[in-house]
DNA sequence: GTGGTCTAGACCACG
DNA sequence: GTGGTCTAGACCACC
């Protein structure tokens, strides 16, 4: 599955979608000039509504990411890996720093960051083996 | 000044302002039984429309943070730091969790991840140093 | 003490401090032309804001039970004993019509509302005998 | 109709709605994962504002009774009925002890007491006769 | 169409 | 002065 969705989740459905599109870019997973899944198939995939999907679709394209060739689909655009990693680079640094504002706001030292970030750090691996 | 508010934020007022208070009396800057400035007090001093302070006072209430007694004001519940300490180190982990998750999600690797961390840590000292 | 105000109740203190001084008027706890304490004593005594007191002294003043004599206090008014009488019966009716219709309402039979008013009134001899 | 709304009695309008919606899924009226009227809807039907409606689905979502799909409606969550069971009986044996202690404090006997509930149960099946 | 959030301002009861 | 409730109507995101 390209893409996981969480409808219940703080952040909207189209702004998963995004970004989860802009860091498939990024790493790769989808490479350069790729094909993306219709409107439709991707919407039925997803349980979600086919005009969220286009949306985002269309929001990406004005980003210069993707590229609709009308009757064909939606492509990966030709330059989007380098924009996509800047733009993946942003958007995890922004979640860093907002975690750390709210940390000392809550009043936490560093180190008690650091160990949160050490215990989630180690979270992530152990959820990846267990799925891998 | 209690809380700063703004309003531009992807977090909605409210939730903000809920969230400061929590923090607030996490850290002791609200003791116990201490009394929070008045409903239209705070509105008038935040710019926020009163019903927006009405309701996150009764929100909290709700979370057995805050006691409200009409008529004379809105006072911090009794065993009220103990509870916000918690919510505050969970809100503060999903905060790390879900950097932690974006990162690998965006295909940064731990020391990548770490370094980052380290940055905006600096970031904030920089910030404290410059505020002070 | 004559009252007993549960400041946190539903109904309001004054409404609280009316009902209880018309039950006390119908029982005969509080006889004809008996004086009253005082505004500021009764206040004092439970822990109410004086404006309070005199609010429901002059509410029951307009309903004719009580009668203010300039000067030297308020008393129990001449014929206020079966005025009270009535009015606190026509109160309990209404307290348990309104519980049978919030019972048929939540789906109760009449035998369920029955049993609940046999455990009620055990409950009262329980607390009742502890109290004595 | 789902709702019967007095805006002049003395519960408010929001309590008495979010009263009469646990009642309906108590009883089985509302089932489970049923979609409750949309607020606009609910609020032109009863005449009442819809921020009012949202506050009670909010209200009873914080309970655990609803639970709310953003752009799609409100629905009956799914072990409501369980739930809302229970706060039910304890919402009318509040309302039972209430009266009983009503009556006791106004000197009434269980006798009298018991006789009134009869009467009342007596008037509600008279109501529902000539409702039916 | 759906709900969520916020603003603006009214009225009431209580202190 | 305090908070509680309600009305009225705006704007946004999502279906």
């Amino acid at each position: 599955m390209l893409l996981e969705i969480d409808p219940a989740a703080a952040t909207s459905v189209s702004e998963q979608m995004a970004e989860q599109i802009r860091f498939a870019i990024a790493t790769g997973r989808l490479g350069s000039s790729e094909r993306l899944p219709s409107v439709r198939g991707l919407a039925r995939d997803l349980l979600v509504n086919p005009n969220t999907v286009a949306k985002v679709y269309r929001d990406l394209e004005r980003e210069g990411i993707l590229r609709t060739r009308p009757g064909s689909g939606v492509f990966v655009a030709e330059r989007a890996a380098l924009r996509c990693r800047r733009k993946s680079r942003e958007a995890v640094r922004r979640a860093v720093r907002e975690a750390v504002a709210k940390g000392r706001a809550a009043g936490l030292g560093v180190r008690e960051i650091r160990e949160m970030l050490r215990e989630c750090l180690d979270e992530e691996k152990v959820g990846n083996h267990a799925r891998v």
